[in-house]
DNA sequence: ACCAAATGGCTAATCTGATTAGCTATAGAC
DNA sequence: GTCTATAGCTAATCAGATTAGCCATTTGGT
């Protein structure tokens, strides 16, 4: 009998799909193995164990959501660019549930770890989106904080069924975009003062 | 032998102190048995399972979260009362890991689950905080949900682990309630016009 | 104080799901 | 064509939640 040709990858994207159907909190190895025409053991040929396993899902969620937003503000600045990423992650949190739990509870392992380069690739994409704006360098920092903070905690209610069966929750959203968008371009106008630029350096600092 | 004299309140709390401590998915029968001097099958003549417990515990900590916000805006309004409610809620988190990561993974299972009450006693007290900004009652709704984002989402951040070892997070803290203050008052003084006040439902809606 | 029903806590057994051990056959290198 | 590395299998092990059933403590009525 002919192999299935697994990889850690094939692995990693059946699970990924799973959870997005299922619910992160139902993954399981037997439910992969399933979907994958296999018997439960054999997965360990190709992931160490179920940990892992989440773990690879949040490096493969938090991938493809980098490139979701990149792809969204191509090219585009401030405001558009704002409302364009806001949209493009919004919509990738919508159609990927599971995956985006999963690297809502993962937890980088080290240093060196990939989700860490994962993790910094969609803060750089929110570092972009506010590059449009002329926000006072020492600000920097505290609006890219607040707009993980909004993003995150929008597609974490979304995530977990916060938002009930509200149906007017897309106004909800633009509006809440609007009125960073507004308050940005008021910080830019305030503080016309250019202290030294320091680099908020990205990265894990966040 | 005495009994340990133990109790659905007993075991919630003792649980939710574990947690506190050793983070939420580390949550096991066993622990909380140790913990309170108990086998681990004499915990099921108090609640029924662990999905139970962490129920539970969900609603204790939506309940402690609602009196903690409660008890600082205490006849504050405005600009104060959104300064204090959210610090009261983010120092609760910080100091309740465990509990609130429970209250982010519970589920409500019907309509009449006493978590639904726990939850509307916050977005109350979220409520109450905008109440001194008149705000345009068609964006009350918009409102309250982007203070629940904002908050939630830090929260969720914070309870993960997401803000690193930053030290200075505790001025995008204030940096972002002052940004939210700002805007809200904007959000006053452009809409003069004065809608029909339909109330904007506080409950199952969010 | 005494007795009986109710029930809290215990031990032992069961179940589920993850993980490990060890075997065999396939796939690719030569 | 053979040879090695290894993907996938079955069977066994383990951990932790849950259930069954026993017994002693409580408690409420007398």
């Amino acid at each position: 009998m002919p192999r299935a040709g697994l990889t850690a990858a094939t692995v990693t994207e059946a699970a990924a799909a799973l959870v997005d159907e299922v619910g992160f909190d139902q993954l399981g190895m037997g439910l992969v193995a399933e979907r994958l025409g296999v018997r439960t053991p054999s997965l360990y040929k190709h992931v160490t164990g179920q940990t892992d396993l989440a773990h690879r899902i949040a490096i493969l969620a938090m991938n493809q959501c980098a490139d979701a937003i990149r792809d969204a503000i191509q090219g585009r600045a401030g405001t558009e660019a704002l409302a364009r990423g806001a949209q493009a992650m919004r919509t990738f949190v919508k159609d990927h549930h599971g995956r985006y739990a999963a690297a809502n509870a993962a937890r980088p392992t080290g240093p060196d770890d990939p989700l860490i380069d994962a993790l910094n690739r969609v803060v750089d994409s929110w570092a972009a989106m506010l590059h449009g704006y002329r926000i006072d360098p020492d600000q920097q920092i505290h609006a890219l904080r607040m707009l993980r903070t909004v993003l995150h905690g929008y597609a974490s209610l979304e995530v977990a069924g916060g938002f009930q069966f509200a149906t007017d929750i897309d106004d909800s959203f633009t509006w809440m975009i609007d009125f960073i968008d507004h308050g940005l371009q008021e910080t830019t106008a305030t503080s016309t003062n250019s202290a030294p630029s320091r680099r908020a350096a990205p990265g894990v600092t966040l």
